[in-house]
DNA sequence: CGGGACATCATGGGATATCATGGGATATCA
DNA sequence: TGATATCCCATGATATCCCATGATGTCCCG
C-alpha cells in the first residue's frame, strides 16, 4: 500500500485540511492515525510527508552515518527538528504548522501528491509550474528505468 | 496471462467505463480487483494501464534511484502522482479520473488495446488515426523482431 | 446437427455510503 | 482567561452498491 495520485483540497479559515481519504488509510495500515511531515531535501517549496514506515527508513539512514559527524547533525535538523507529527481530527483533517506552511508558500489550497512511500504537500500553482518541468524531465530521464533482470518487463 | 485485444466500451453519464472482461480477468488474477491507470512517458495522448505485476516492476525501478534524487521525483512525480489505482465496482466498471481523461481526449468511449503486460486506454478516433500509422511502422520494424538465442536471455 | 436454455457481459438507473467542507460548541494549554 | 485546537453535527457532491435489461455467446440435450 502505497501513496498514490494527486489531490488539491483546501484549508479552511481555522487553518485545517482534508488529507484525502487514500491517504489516510495508508498511514493508519502503518499503524498511525495521522500523518508526519517534514521539510524538502531537493531545492523546491513544498512539504514532504509520509507514514510511519518511511519515518523509520529515514532513521536507519541516519543511523548509518557517525553518530558525531557534522553531516548527521545537520540532516538530523533538517529531517527531524523541523519535521512534526500531525494527528487526523475525527473527520480526518491536520492543521499544517505554521513553519512548513510558510516554506511552501501554502495559504488557501494544499496540492498533496502521492510518491509512492511518501507524499508532497505543494501550493497548487507551484505544484503546476513543477509538474510542467518535470513531465520534460521524465521524459529525458526515462532510459534510468531498467527492468529487473528477473522479470522480462517491457520497457517502452 | 496477459492484456490482449481491442475493445471500445461507452463511458456513461456517471463517468462509469466497462473494463473489458478479459482484461478484469488478468488483474484479478493478479491479485487486484481493479487496475493501475497512468500517463504515458512517451508523448502522446493516451492513457496507460496494468495490474500489480507491472506496476511492481514501475516501483522497483524507481526505488533503485537514491530516495531524494532530482529525477526520482520528476519520474515518480508523473509515474505516481498521477497515475490512479481504481476498483471494479460490482460491475467490473472504473471511473476514469478527470485528469487522465483529459491527457487522452477521452469523452463517451474508450478503447482499451491490450499490450502484452499492460494495455492503454485511447479516444477511439485518436486510436483509429495512430493505429494506420502504427501499422506502416511496424512493417518498416519488422527486422526488429528476432528469434531468442538458444540459451541466454537475449535482449527485450 | 439444431435449437432452446442458460451464462456472460455491457449498459442504465435508483438508492445508499463516503468524502470534503463549513460552522458551532467544548476542551486544552499557557 | 484568551487563544488555539478538538469534537461533533450538517450539507452537498461524488462515488459505490444493487438490481434490471437486452444483446451476445456458450453449453447441453434431443
Amino acid at each position: 500500500m502505497s501513496f498514490r495520485g494527486r489531490f488539491t483540497n483546501k484549508i479552511d479559515s481555522k487553518g485545517r485540511v482534508s488529507v484525502p481519504a487514500k491517504f489516510r488509510a495508508v498511514t493508519i495500515a502503518q499503524g498511525l492515525n495521522g500523518v508526519i511531515l517534514f521539510p524538502p531535501l531537493n531545492p523546491g517549496s513544498f512539504v514532504e510527508g509520509c507514514g510511519p514506515a518511511f519515518s523509520d527508513v529515514i532513521d536507519q539512514m541516519l543511523d548509518r552515518l557517525d553518530p558525531f559527524a557534522p553531516e548527521r547533525q545537520a540532516l538530523s535538523a533538517v529531517l527531524i527538528g523541523e519535521s512534526a507529527e500531525l494527528s487526523f481530527d475525527s473527520d480526518g483533517r491536520v492543521i499544517l504548522p505554521e513553519t512548513l506552511r510558510n516554506l511552501a508558500g501554502i495559504t488557501d489550497e494544499a496540492t498533496f501528491v502521492g510518491m509512492g512511500q511518501r507524499f508532497q504537500i505543494w501550493e497548487p500553482k507551484a505544484y503546476d509550474a513543477y509538474y510542467a518541468k518535470a513531465l520534460e524531465d521524465a521524459q529525458k530521464y526515462r532510459d534510468m528505468l531498467r527492468a529487473p533482470a528477473a522479470q522480462g518487463g517491457g520497457g517502452q
